[in-house]
DNA sequence: TCTGGGGTCCTGTTCCAA
DNA sequence: TCTGTTGGAACAGGACCC
């Protein structure tokens, strides 16, 4: 495989990059859902492949193959199949994916301890202290290519700088399986010469805002007074985004991201208009919510609920409770209460999620009791059903509510043979 | 065109206590 | 006792990211 060492136009290929100044980098897997769904269909690689499914579903990831088409990640599967009629369509294997993801970390780490990852596919990496050991941060990127490549199959982009922006900006300039490395005397002109839309965190509105107000380069914010960004964008939005312009970004790499929040959401095939089915529903995301904070050992105290209708408007309701709790009993109870005040009549339902706010170490926070049960009862069942799940499999063992029901010994079909 | 599921962060409003 | 102020917490919603 051809793999380019370095992106910037400018630079001759040949002679080793600038860095000078770079500490920061950012690795980031090219089309990852989709290059590790292909691991297990080599006959595929080449051609157009769009990882997702369901009939309301997104596009997960899709091949550079598919890419040319015009599909996107998060488009709907309904629209790249109109795009892209010949793609495979494959189902994602998300435990294939993670197992890729800790395989890759673990690469990282084995460079440098300061990894932040931000999602499976991609992490920061602080080099400072491994550059006396493996030699300057262009050629840390450049063996951290080789090795994610040759060990996992898969290829990867890096950008190289002196800030975590803007070697995030550089990674994505050297899609796919490229280098780019911005040296710190030429971050300014670098950033100031793209779009608003490239910097990290202007998403659409941002995008229209920012085009409202007549700028549409970066230096163009560098060249706004802070006071209008301020009046147009808000006063975080509008100083972080001017901070940006000009190449300052006092974020560091941080090694330990403790998650803010656990929770599930799930769209249903169908629209729902029938309350008793979402408390179902809701029963099985407060389980599956409840599982999940107590394998990483949370309890959460402002439990949130959201309801988006059939017309895609989403509402939320949260509620603090007295004590932290990781039962699924008691973040059901204080969702199907939420849900009920809504005093909906008959709305038809497209999603229902629940979320766990304000979360703490399980052994540091009393846990909440439930009215008029044994103090231990409930609790010391959860931690039976997190055993059993793990022994024989997340769907082994349900609550008795969310069975379906096995017609052939329905009532009916008893009377039929008696 | 028709929008998943997992999250984080920010903003504006309301309520309450000092 | 009443009124106004202020600050923090809770709450709701929106934007953004992968």
């Amino acid at each position: 495989m051809s793999r380019r060492q370095y992106a910037l136009p400018h630079r001759d290929a040949s002679e080793p990059p600038d860095d000078t100044g770079c500490t920061v980098l950012h690795v980031d897997m090219d089309a990852f859902y989709a290059a590790a769904t292909l691991l297990s269909h080599p006959e595929l690689v080449g051609t157009p492949v769009i990882i997702g499914g369901g009939n309301r579903g997104v596009v997960l990831s899709a091949t550079y193959e598919a890419r040319r088409f015009g599909v996107t990640s998060a488009m709907p599967m309904s629209r790249a199949r109109r795009l892209c009629p010949q793609a495979v369509v494959l189902p994602p294997d998300h435990a294939r994916y993670s197992a890729i993801s800790a395989a890759v970390m673990e690469t990282f780490r084995s460079v440098t301890p300061v990894v932040e990852p931000l999602s499976l596919d991609e992490a920061f990496l602080d080099v400072s202290g491994a550059v006396r050991a493996m030699g300057s941060p262009a050629t840390i990127g450049q063996h951290i290519r080789d090795t994610v490549h040759d060990e996992q199959g898969i290829t990867c982009s890096v950008g190289v700088a002196s800030t975590k922006f803007v070697a995030k900006i550089a990674s994505g300039l050297a899609k796919p399986d490229g280098m780019v490395v911005v040296p710190r005397d030429e971050v300014v002109p670098f950033v100031q010469q793209l779009p608003v839309g490239a910097l990290w965190g202007v998403g659409e509105r941002t995008e229209d805002a920012l085009l409202r107000l007549g700028l549409r380069t970066v230096a163009d914010i560098a060249h706004t007074p802070l006071a209008t960004l301020v009046r147009g964008l808000g006063e975080a939005t509008g100083r972080h985004l001017h901070d940006l312009s000009w190449g300052r970004d006092p974020r560091s790499v941080e090694q330990v991201q403790r998650e803010k929040s656990i929770g599930s959401d799930q769209t249903f095939e169908h629209d729902i208009d029938d309350s008793a089915e979402i408390h179902r529903r809701l029963l099985a995301l407060s389980e599956r919510t409840a599982a999940r904070m107590r394998a990483a050992g949370l309890t959460g105290r402002t439990l949130t609920l959201r309801v988006r209708f059939s017309d895609f408007t989403t509402i939320t309701r949260s509620k603090t409770l007295r004590e932290p709790t990781d039962s699924g009993r008691a973040i059901h109870e204080g969702a199907v209460a939420l849900f009920d005040a809504l005093g909906l009549q008959r709305a038809r339902i497209r999603l229902v999620g629940v979320r766990m706010e304000k979360l703490v170490e399980a052994s540091a926070s009393p846990i909440q009791g439930v009215i008029g049960e044994p103090e231990h009862g409930w609790r010391d069942a959860d931690r039976a059903v997190d055993r059993a799940r793990s022994r024989f499999g997340a769907g082994s063992v349900r609550p008795a509510s969310l069975i379906e029901r096995d017609t052939s010994t329905s009532p009916g079909r008893h009377r039929d043979l008696s």
